[in-house]
DNA sequence: CATTTTCTTGCATACGTATTCAAAACGTGT
DNA sequence: ACACGTTTTGAATACGTATGCAAGAAAATG
């Protein structure tokens, strides 16, 4: 099997007309008349043409190309995002260039993606050095932060309301009547935890609470199991545990039931954070904060969209409403009445 | 903030050498002194110069990119597969395109992926036109179906051995004294849900049993909810049922647990199929099949690797092993002593 | 009908790189 | 010093498309 590449020539010869008429043919707004455009798609779909977007990125400097960083898909919540993203971008035909890093080699990676000539940037990606921010910024690219957020960085960012979040959270468990609120971070240098847990700890000195006691997931399943082993070693366990994602409530949860033996939510309350599809299910019922992942798409594209447009690259920053949302895995606040 | 691209040329003026030179320098294998290569490295570094991708691509046709084509991402099997997948190609110089499409508009994704020119396809949808697979071969483009199998198509493909799983389990659940064993389906045109029921019920005719009952789930979560219900609508219950894949099997749970207040495998067994992260969860703790990711995803590699280098099409099939993991969601054969 | 205006069209060129070809530089052995 | 093989180099070209420009066609206006 080889490959027959056809061109516009190709397609402008059989139709007899030049090269140029088949080029604006297939775009919508050229000059020309009705009459050669429908010769020429007919011979296009006889040849079976498509415009080549290689070299019309090339002339056009237009390469469609969004590139989308993220450092792992364990966590429900990210993949969710790419399919979100990537439906709603191939609507505004661009497409999504995928990009797996650790932390480790990030500069090589946005080399790469600076190789291909992407129109934009959506880091997903846990870390982001900030040289690497300045550089994207530096060569005219927009970039979006997604779910995360660097003061200093001329990136744009799109995140959830996770300060508002931690107090809705902190609030619910004060009401519930919880004693020993304790609290398990993620990764101590990312946005989401400090905002989360900031806000969380506002929410509980606004009630004349503070919290129990304190560990770190760092977002990992491994991580936050051992975290709760941690936290309830103590002598006097937490009545209820606010953990950074829903991802690491998961395994908390996990290790509450099989290794100490405690019922949900009567002997412990657990809220998570995110609203993954798994936070409704049956085995979990996990009352947590839902992140707006629509809306947050929505505003990503929009930034993304508007910079490519106007070619200027203006740092913007959306904060979407975030939303409690309650299940089984919380004690619930006693009625008023 | 304005775009300054630096060229091939830039760098060579600075260099004081030819572009030629530039271009060379940064082939691995191309005719160049050590001398010139230095001053050219070193003048790419200090004007931040990348190759450009796009321009490559275009004269050597080359364009270092995989289409991956996948229907949905709620299923973790797939999130895992192309976090593997893209992690692989990237070590190899390669990227990945993300396409998404329900079976609708497939035609016209493949038309953008050609005209993208990738240099590979990999398609992890549900459906797969078979005009369409026969398109690409035609292109010479290398088409590798992932998980999926169309025997009349010139694509290669890789699984995991559906049929075999699909016996383990039908033994499994026989040894384990069970006498009403159902099968929940999932999309009934597809090859993965052909083979794992076609080999569930030779393993079941093996013991001299035959299927009890049989609901499609169409593997979506709602789906495998009804398929769950209508099961046990009937005046005597199955006790046991072996669900086509495991993110229905978390469904299915659900159901029996909470709507029919069954437990599991007291009551009841389940077993499903893929063994995604969840099923090791605590809260399911489902036994299931294990399909390799991991070699699936060097099989992948491997086929596109060797077709690209030797820019030949060649239909392929790799059936990889399936391992039957045994967990806590059906009652285990009783110890033959 | 003459003239101006608006539409279409083809020619030529540019985008940034890889690669062919011939010329130049470099060694090596006599 | 010479001839010869080897390596390195630069000039030129090609990849497939979009677009400025000028010329031609058609339409509109007087």
């Amino acid at each position: 099997m080889k490959r027959a590449k056809v061109t516009s020539g190709d397609v402008a010869k059989l139709a007899q007309v030049s090269q140029s008429a088949v080029s604006r043919s297939f775009s919508a707004d050229a000059s020309v008349s009705a009459d050669t455009r429908a010769k020429v798609l007919k011979a296009a779909r006889k040849l079976g043409y498509r415009p080549n977007v290689i070299a019309r990125a090339m002339i056009s400097g237009r390469s469609r190309l969004i590139a989308v960083l993220v450092a792992y898909l364990d966590n429900q919540f990210y993949p969710i995002v790419i399919e979100q993203l990537s439906r709603a971008l191939q609507e505004r035909g661009f497409h999504v260039l995928l990009f797996m890093t650790d932390t480790g080699n990030q500069d090589l990676v946005v080399q790469q993606m600076m190789g291909y000539q992407v129109e934009g940037i959506v880091m997903a990606s846990a870390a982001l050095s900030s040289t690497l921010a300045r550089e994207c910024a530096q060569t005219g690219i927009p970039v979006v932060l997604f779910n995360r957020y660097v003061p200093s960085s001329p990136a744009s960012s799109v995140t959830s309301d996770n300060i508002e979040g931690g107090r809705l959270i902190a609030h619910f468990l004060v009401e519930g009547g919880h004693k020993r609120i304790a609290f398990i971070a993620g990764s101590e240098d990312s946005s989401t935890n400090r905002d989360r847990e900031a806000g969380f700890y506002r929410g509980l000195a606004e009630c004349g609470h503070t919290v129990w006691a304190r560990t770190v997931g760092n977002y990992s399943f491994e991580g936050a199991a051992e975290a709760t082993r941690q936290l309830c070693a103590a002598k006097i366990r937490p009545d209820a545990i606010f953990v950074a994602n829903d991802h690491m409530a998961f395994s908390v949860m996990d290790v509450l039931r099989n290794e100490l033996k405690l019922r949900i939510p009567n002997d412990i309350s657990i809220v998570g954070y995110d609203d993954v599809p798994e936070a409704s299910w049956g085995g979990y019922n996990l009352t947590t904060v839902r992140q707006p992942s629509g809306q947050m798409i929505d505003a990503t594209i929009s930034i993304l969209m508007e910079q490519i447009q106007r070619e200027t690259v203006i740092r913007s920053a959306a904060v979407l409403p975030a939303e409690l949302i309650i299940r089984q895995s919380a004690r619930l606040p006693k009625e008023k009445s």
